[in-house]
RNA sequence: CAAGUCGGCCGGACGGUCGCUGCCCGUGGGCGCGUCGGUGUCAUGCCGGCUGGCGUCCCGGGGAGAGGAAAGUCCGGGCUCCACAGGACACGGUGGUGGGUAACGCCCACCGUCCGCGAGGACCGGGAUAGUGCAACAGAAAGCAUACCGCCCGAAGUCGGGUCGGUGAGGCCCGAUUUUGGGUAAGGGUGAAAAGGUGGGGGGACUUCGGUCCCUUAAUGUAAGAGCCCACCAGCAGCCGGGUGACCGGCUGGCUCGGCAAACCCCACCGGGAGCAAGGCCAAGUAAGGGAGGAGGGCUGGUCCGGCCCGCUGUGAACUCCCGGGUAGGCCGCUGGACCACACGGGCAACCGUGCGGCUAGAUAAAUGACCGUCCCCAGGACCGAUCCUGGGACAGAACCCGGCUUACAGGCCGACUCGCGGA
RNA sequence: GCGGGUGUAGCUCAGUGGUAGAGCACCACGUUGCCAACGUGGGUGUCGUGGGUUCAAUCCCCAUCACCCGCU
């Protein structure tokens, strides 16, 4: 099997996202999140060893065009941020604010807010 | 040169690095499966072939990858399914004429009305008798062109004045007013609109001031005053001519009331319904249940007829509703088409025909991207200027596919034409 | 993809081819030492936007914008 295989440099394959209902389900569930002025992230383990993005923009957030520059550059942030981020996570992004950031700004943002869900998940780990 | 009208086109360019999704290629690799042969074991196997089998993932290489509106979903089709789709009513849509088209509410040409000095632009059926209805306020009247006010003539009454008479009764005249009969052809401030509009209807003599006669003119009447008369324009009807037609032109004639159907409606034509979540296949998986209604029920949305399908005296069916339970994974449809470019021919044009060449997105929590550099354009600043710095580059993202319409849009390019000014 | 609805005063809503209303709120005055309550008076308006039909449009027609709802 190679399909959970740990993926290597900076891909971002389709396999790396959060494809169905269940899956964004499970991962509100859990209820564990963590935001900024830029973005909301929401958290839950998933018992492989690399972690995959799920992306949220509803309609209130712009035009088609909009919401697609806004979802590209979350991808963005998460395959070059990949390396600094924690793994065997499921993370949910949604936007904060309907202005549109760069990608500086959305790659310190997430890797920041991953972190705080991960600390999150890990005391719940330990003292259940 | 300046102002403007119409039509068409583009909608940042190049390079680098890192990515995403299909497609094609590979004696590349992993996993699973089929089949044939060989071999081995108690058994699971192992090796090789099958265009180097099939599927899937990875690796390497090649090539492709958002729009003119992809948008709004306002129309029209293709395609798919439905128990063939027939008729009547209802409902909805369209509306100058002739073409184009698969079709249209679209496009082209022409007709008419209105706007503009002009190039050009905007709009659209009929109801000069099929019917019903509406028109606030104002106004005499807004369907009876008739009534009303007013004016004129007459009659009667009342009052006042004058006069005759005897300062009487009463009569006559004048004026005011009321009622009434008749005439009416000035006028009635209004209003969006009141039986179309504009202009004209001469001169002389006599006179008892009513008129008579003469001349002239296209052209006068009443007791009085006129849309009465005449001319032209508009409109209408008839005839003639032109045009496939909408319609246009000419001649003649009578003087000839409307507005709104984007109010109901009438007329002609069109419309079966649903929509790719259509529809089909595979895999997985729960229940094969409970309750109520039920002799009829269903076939796109309405009614009726016709047609078709299921069921019909039952342990209670078809079907409808409610409760309970399950799945929401994969594949096909899915991109090659009323397609695009060029040339020639036909047509005023929309468009059509022929030839040659080309292949141009197929995603599905949904790809088509991110960053950097150089150039281009715009704005601001420094500067005489070259140049430099800063900021910005629109509207907007395919979801079965086409033809249109509408709406949004930074900046730019091309062509044709009109008006004005200047010069030769 | 298909279908439906709404937009009127600061707010909640009426309305109809003829110069647009109700309640609450608001403002001014009166009352009070002051406030509230009360009384009197008053408007609050490009009827979402732009065209068209009509003598006249919030109403009828077309386009457009924003919002809401339903079915699959």
């Amino acid at each position: 099997m190679t399909d959970d295989s740990p993926e290597t440099g900076f891909r971002f394959r389709r396999q790396d996202r959060l494809r169905s209902t269940q899956e964004f389900q499970r991962v509100y569930d859990r209820r564990r999140s963590a935001s900024d002025a830029w973005l909301i992230v929401y958290g839950c383990e998933n018992g492989r060893p690399y972690s995959r993005l799920g992306v949220s923009v509803s309609r209130k957030y712009g035009s088609g065009v909009r919401r697609n520059r806004l979802r590209r550059l979350y991808r963005e942030a998460f395959r070059l941020m990949r390396p600094q981020l924690p793994t065997g996570l499921d993370l949910i992004l949604i936007p904060r604010s309907p202005e549109e950031p760069t990608l500086r700004q959305v790659q310190e943002s997430l890797v920041v807010l991953a972190g705080r869900v991960a600390r999150k998940l890990a005391r719940d780990a330990t003292s259940p």
